[in-house]
DNA sequence: CTCTTGACTGAGG
DNA sequence: GCCTCAGCCAAGA
């Protein structure tokens, strides 16, 4: 089918779906992973719209690693608590050891 | 069409 | 390593 087909929010939930278990990402790479390396704000802002789909939303962050969308999420510790329940090492909304845990979709996939 | 907002990123001090 | 500034692009009013 024609990737013109999808909207672009649309892209970025498919994307964020192939995220692989106790792994994250961050907007940037999957903004260029869909050939729009300089919208990484608008997958964060497409991200708003993942609220009752099947978005593993809190696998997504910031190049740094840190959860900047967590209060985007209900509670004040959901994101990292379904992070860690992954196995992924969060401290302060910061991820630990982030260079084992991220997953690069334009590398991997 | 114009203006504002935003879950970002890279460069410079 | 931390803080600040500017560029980027799409959606909504």
């Amino acid at each position: 089918m024609k990737p013109e087909t999808l909207n672009f929010f649309d892209k970025v939930y498919e994307v964020a779906k192939l995220i692989p278990y106790g792994r994250v990402t961050s907007y940037g790479a999957i903004a260029k992973y869909l050939g729009a390396a300089r919208s990484a704000r608008m997958v964060g802002y497409a991200m708003n719209g993942s609220g009752g789909k099947d978005v593993p939303a809190h696998r997504v962050v910031n190049r740094k690693g840190l959860l900047t969308g967590k209060h985007h999420f209900e509670g004040t510790n959901l994101m990292q608590q379904l992070l860690e329940s992954e196995g992924v090492e969060v401290v302060e909304n910061q991820i630990q050891n982030l260079e084992s845990v991220y997953w690069d979709p334009s590398e991997e996939l």
